[in-house]
DNA sequence: GTCTAAGCGAGACGGTACGTCTGGTCTTTAC
DNA sequence: GTAAAGACCAGACGTACCGTCTCGCTTAGAC
């Protein structure tokens, strides 16, 4: 899609596949603010121009590396009531917060993203964590909230979760299914 | 209390002082991500080895700088009814995560906690957020509610803000309203 | 020879001459206490990487810097007599330690070997001084004078103007033909 | 001579032994380039401004503490003739160049002499091997010789023996009769 | 018996070089 | 024309030492 024809020799898959998980070890092995992009092209075993040529910041690796397991883990399956689904969600949010390896790096991001408006941005487009909560609010509400009144419920839902987790505590000790009361309630609100 | 007897030259409170408003100054003007602790020295007109002798990093430094006047700005006057508090609080945490040099700083050194360990416990052991949250909500309740239930209060409350503002959204369209009354509901609760 | 065939960009040899430059006239100018690596490289327009890469310490630069013109000016033309050769050849180091630029650095380099072990062993291994004397004294006896008596030749033919010249005099008051005499006789005694 | 009366507390003796003593034992253990002011401060356990007090350079310290032992170690007694005398004087030179601590620190000297013409200066003012051999020379010629030619009765004796050690070698294996005799040769030809 | 002066150890001050590290770029050869 | 290798310039890192500057304390002679 990105690369149409390719006149010369194409891009090599195998380098990318170790660069993504070069960051994704080096992430847990160092943390993100040892992690350098010298040190994941020499752990890649690839060329420094290469990483140059194909990502911009060590940020975008990151949410490349990241973004497929991130979605993954905050799925969540269909079944039970509004409420049930919400509080499974909430139940997932906690375990990616605070013992996921994507979730590590979503935190990561969300970090430099305070420091660096590049990265804010590119995290504004790929709001993972923001669309997951939309995703499954949208399902259980069976209705077409519009944005500023979905945005207020996601931000009920995972906001005590969210602010837990990142000023380093256990967001199990939450009161999960008062969150999931809360924001169908202000789904209720904002119809 | 912090010195005692002092045989040497005693630290000069000018350099202190100095090194406090360059770290504020440079944080506007270049952003924490190219604030470097040797432009923080020149800037300020100190010697390098003045800022490693009295902070270990550039977050303590900035952690100085910005908690007083952080208090300050999260501080409410305690008039008005229990609800009407806690709205004048987000009113306040909403100004100070968007729009307040200081909680640039803050946001700055939740970001560089995600990233640090020792940086999340200096912020764990400074909880600038939570305790004005605390403060707040201890009043309003007149209640002596133990620690497990005031953390969940606390989340409930500030979560919402805390998690729109740090994804780069303006938590003057959320419901300060409603995360009030929900807050004292969760504090009713844990009673 | 060094450089057999090098995947990577090769050395670049206008970095190498810039900082031979460099060292040469910051020699002059500051003198050796007052030359810092920072300096060589802040001059030569050149990282400090580069330096450091190729160099070990400013030593090795300076007597790379200087070798080969020291080497010239110490060489002397096979024109005369035993005798007068010696005495041109004292003359040329008169010269070479009182006023050259190549031997201030010589002076310079000796001086560090007498507080540094390794600059010591650098200059044993490429001993400007001791090997132009040697090749004259072997040219003029038409002797395969071996080692010991070599050292004793050349030892009897530069110290006088050596010691003279790193004391802080004129060598020039010394009397040339006497040490040349002298040398010779040690030579014919060594055979 | 220095202190006629004094108003305020008098110079502390022990201080200055203390520093002499401090700048001795590290020359030895750590070498004159890694030999600091700071250093040598704390290990005699003397403010850093008592130094500054006393002495302008570490050079001056070091020809303080060693000037004594040098002095003493170059004296030789007056049995024999002139050549015997000579000899005997070469030989404490030998042992004093290179195995003495007082030879050491002289050594050292005198390469910084060679980067910094301050020190050059201080060791013209206190010209240790010169002296000894000026002394020796007068004594065994019994003859007022002038200074032109009673240099190069000086550098005739000392230089060979003097390079041989400053570039590295064992001045052992030098011929001492034969540069005694040279000097004596000298000496006749100046009167 | 103060008072004043100077030296003392301690240690912070503004500077600056050290040697190392990373960032981002450039220039080779190999595929 | 991409890849790996690796050198390039630039500049921040944390440390060490420089020479200077306060401190509180001590030790003397002067009053």
């Amino acid at each position: 899609m990105e690369q149409t024809a390719g006149r010369g020799r194409p891009r090599s898959e195998s380098a990318r596949i170790a660069v993504l998980h070069a960051v994704d070890d080096l992430l847990v092995e160092v943390g993100y603010a040892n992690l350098s992009l010298k040190g994941i092209a020499d752990r890649a075993g690839v060329g420094r121009q290469t990483l140059y040529r194909w990502w911009s910041t060590k940020a975008e690796i990151l949410l490349e590396a990241s973004s497929h397991d991130a979605r993954h883990e905050l799925a969540v399956p269909e079944t039970g009531g509004a409420e049930e689904q919400l509080v499974a969600y909430l139940d997932a949010l906690g375990v990616f917060l605070t013992r996921s390896h994507a979730g590590t790096a979503y935190r990561a991001l969300l970090g430099e993203a305070q420091h660096d408006p590049a990265v804010a941005e590119l995290l504004a487009r790929n709001d993972l964590l923001g669309d997951s909560a939309r995703l499954v609010i949208a399902r259980v509400t069976e209705d077409d909230l519009p944005e500023p009144a979905l945005g207020r419920a996601v931000a009920t839902l995972v906001g005590p979760a969210f602010f837990w987790a990142l000023t380093g505590h256990d967001p199990s000790v939450l009161d999960r299914a008062a969150a999931a009361r809360a924001c169908l309630e202000e789904a209720r609100a904002g119809r």
